[in-house]
DNA sequence: CCAAAAGTGTTAAAGCTACACCCATGG
DNA sequence: CCATGGGTGTAGCTTTAACACTTTTGG
């Protein structure tokens, strides 16, 4: 029997992640130039085709990894929306993933010429990417104060500085050291440990890491 | 040609919806008994296949009329999941919805004879749902606090002890009468009308109204 | 006049915000 | 000794939690 002249459509299902990262207190996204039409040469958030061989999750992990070679990492499904494509049904799970800048090795030698843009000054992005973003963002911004998923921006160890720079970077307005250290405390998710980091001609900064650098709600 | 022996794998995309309301004091889930395999006969949330005509929003609010009757409604996506059918690729986008329980109009004539459960004592539900179901209830509790979407749940006008009774229900814990009325005024989610409603051989009760029946986030 | 639910105000504790001075180091 | 950033405490204010008596009505 030959199949039906029109068949039902298919729907195509992708998943797209939201990268970002804290460099010169800045919130970035890592976005790369499409090769394909619709849009083929904007910006875009990367993202793929997913062909049911792994979960959702699995497959926005191994992009990630893909893109930027990092395995210790905050992962967290934002929403799926659909219509993207205007040419057939289609639906886009959107994740968002927080990692340490200085970790990544971006794939230059990759077609799509991956970069990292400033969160609060994109450009216009391929279909409406530049929304996911805001929204990832704005996601980031309100589990800061109760969750400790900014362990995933930082390295093992950091100054109380350097943990302040990327929370204002994040809710781009500047906070109180005096408060940010009693709040962290306080709030139990960081700890000091027995180090100090000397750097430049003042006292040196005690070094904290975070108590655990699994996903936790406070 | 014919086509491939092993075609590409086909992902199913399925919208299912959580509905929720108040009555008798718990909160309670509306389910159907599912009509096909596999889990044939067990309840479970209702939704369906999605064939791309509409968006999927459009899709949930569909299903949610076609189960209650209901049109003024509060409906948000809660998440995506894959692998609930282990036959084939499958995604699954879930929604949450919250109705006045006295709007509702079920269809018992349809096969799937849907009913009302409490929330918190379930039966095991078909696939992962009752995990659904849960994460839709805390998701709930989190922003009853910070939003008004308690408007889906009540009608137009309500006494406050109504109101708390709600919240009660959702958060499962007592509140103080007088500090649940100075936070929901203060807040200003919501207005006294003019009207009293007696009921009994008491003091009337001043009926209040929601400043606004959006979703607002304060 | 009694029972039943509605309405109301105060006080103590905790948390948040704002703010200024001393400390350790390198040059 | 000086410039630089790191480290610390307090006072006022706001927010939250606990708590008991009076009011209005129907029977």
């Amino acid at each position: 029997m030959p199949p039906p002249a029109t068949p039902e459509p298919i729907p195509s299902v992708a998943s797209i992640v939201v990268i970002l990262a804290v460099t010169d207190g800045h919130l970035q996204v890592l976005l790369v130039h499409r090769t394909d039409e619709p849009e083929q040469g904007k910006w875009a958030l990367p993202g793929g085709r997913w062909d049911g061989s792994e979960s959702l999750d699995a497959a926005a992990t191994r992009k990630l990894v893909e893109e930027t070679g990092i395995t210790d990492l905050y992962l967290e499904q934002l929403f799926t929306i659909s219509g993207l494509d205007p040419a057939r049904p289609s639906v886009a799970v959107a994740y968002f993933a927080l990692v340490e800048a200085s970790k990544v090795r971006l794939r230059e030698e990759e077609a799509w010429h991956p970069g990292w843009l400033p969160v609060d000054a994109l450009p216009p992005l391929a279909f409406d990417n530049n929304t996911v973003i805001e929204q990832a963002a704005a996601r980031v911004g309100a589990k800061l104060d109760y969750t400790n998923i900014a362990y995933g921006l930082l390295p093992e160890q950091f100054t109380l500085r350097e943990l302040q720079a990327v929370y204002e970077a994040i809710l781009r307005r500047p906070l109180d050291r005096r408060n940010f250290r009693k709040r962290m405390l306080s709030a139990g998710i960081i700890e000091a440990t027995l180090e100090h980091r000397r750097a430049g001609a003042h006292r040196p900064a005690q070094l904290f890491r975070f108590v655990s650098r699994e996903p936790v709600i406070l």
